[in-house]
DNA sequence: CCAAAACACGAATGATCCTTCATATATTCT
DNA sequence: AGAATATATGAAGGATCATTCGTGTTTTGG
């Protein structure tokens, strides 16, 4: 994200040496696996800093307080989703919109579903934080890369593409996390998906796409 | 909800006397109170006792834990906002598509935003809390609500009316979900909730409604 | 009206946790 | 090499919290 963080949220330093980036990496890795193993309500400080082989000490050096930590892990996190889209949105452009809508929703789906485990304990920890400001940026995001690849549909006539992208967007991201959080069963998730991009399609087609 | 509770989140014990059935509301506002005024990271049980006028120890004779309050006042609130949609779908039986759907999405969108900021913070109440069991009780009484309530539209006839049902239901409350937590400005809200309900319309009428 | 049951109280206990800081080691630069 | 800078340590301070339990009060049922 492009996004300044809340001040009182930014790093305390950023890592300058070589050793010191690992540091900073393995304090993300620790954090994940803590959270996995332990969930939120078990995050410490102490903890974190044992699992990744580092003193609270130096945690403290690259990030002022818990907070800021899951502040920047899903920072990260977001940031490597929305590239990741990106990129499948880029790949792309002037496409079928069938084959836009399939490749999306497979993109957003693949991403949240293959390590859902890792993406539940990431939404658990982001909540009481102040991460407004980070999921506006993804939005926005998602939001010019998802219109700017539906603006290269051959046929393309969109009265008003702001409006549809904006509810596909909605619509999809939406769908996936309802579908997730009630951890249904695989077949059932498949089921849905494939309604999904049919329904997506049906919309786009009647939009003007 | 009538699935029984997880054994170690049931209440300690039931209230017998009026006065105590006053206590135990008490707590649940206060619950929600001191959410709001706080957050979930300062909710404590000396905090809720305090708000809601009676003592800690009071609290302990009705939840055996902090969890156990959370949990209650989640399926408190599960069962309320089931209530509701049945009571919708029951009134809407027979009547044409388009006016189920419009009715649907109203309904449970005017339900999560009317007081977004209590919809918020039970969200965030309800992290790290075993309720797995209550979001499928809820989803199961709403499929057979929704899925009673299609069945009686004029010239439906859909091919598997079940899946349909379900698409339906998790594009609703997904997309529901994923606007009231990106806090659109209320216009851009609006204007997502119509395509929505077109959306979903269309979709219906594809499947044999 | 009285005993039993229900309800209410809240200080004390024991545990956990975030954060700091004085100190020590490693790396870079000149 | 030596000074300056970056990085790492972890024990200790200070604060918050969940939960218990001995005790007092109110209601109910006979």
């Amino acid at each position: 994200m492009d996004v300044p963080a809340p001040r009182h949220l930014n790093a305390r330093k950023r890592p300058r040496q070589a050793r010191s980036a690992v540091t900073v990496d393995a304090i993300f890795e620790a954090t994940i696996q803590v959270l996995l193993a332990e969930g939120v309500h078990r995050l410490t400080t102490t903890r974190v800093a044992e699992r990744a082989g580092v003193s609270v000490g130096t945690m403290y050096q690259y990030f002022p307080h818990k907070q800021a930590l899951l502040y920047a892990l899903n920072e990260r996190y977001l940031d490597r989703l929305a590239d990741r889209i990106e990129a499948v949105c880029l790949s792309h452009h002037g496409r079928p919109t069938a084959a836009m809508v399939a490749a999306l929703i497979e993109a957003y789906w693949d991403a949240k579903t293959e390590r859902s485990d890792v993406t539940r304990v990431l939404y658990s920890s982001a909540v009481e934080l102040d991460n407004e400001a980070l999921i506006e940026a993804f939005a926005h995001r998602m939001d010019k890369a998802t219109a700017a690849m539906l603006a290269t549909a051959p046929n393309a006539a969109y009265a008003n593409l702001d409006l549809v992208n904006a509810t596909l967007l909605s619509v999809i991201f939406g769908t996936v996390r309802n579908v997730f959080e009630r951890n249904l069963p695989a077949k059932a998730q498949a089921a849905i998906r494939k309604q999904l991009v049919a329904m997506c399609l049906t919309y786009l087609e009647g939009a003007g796409g």
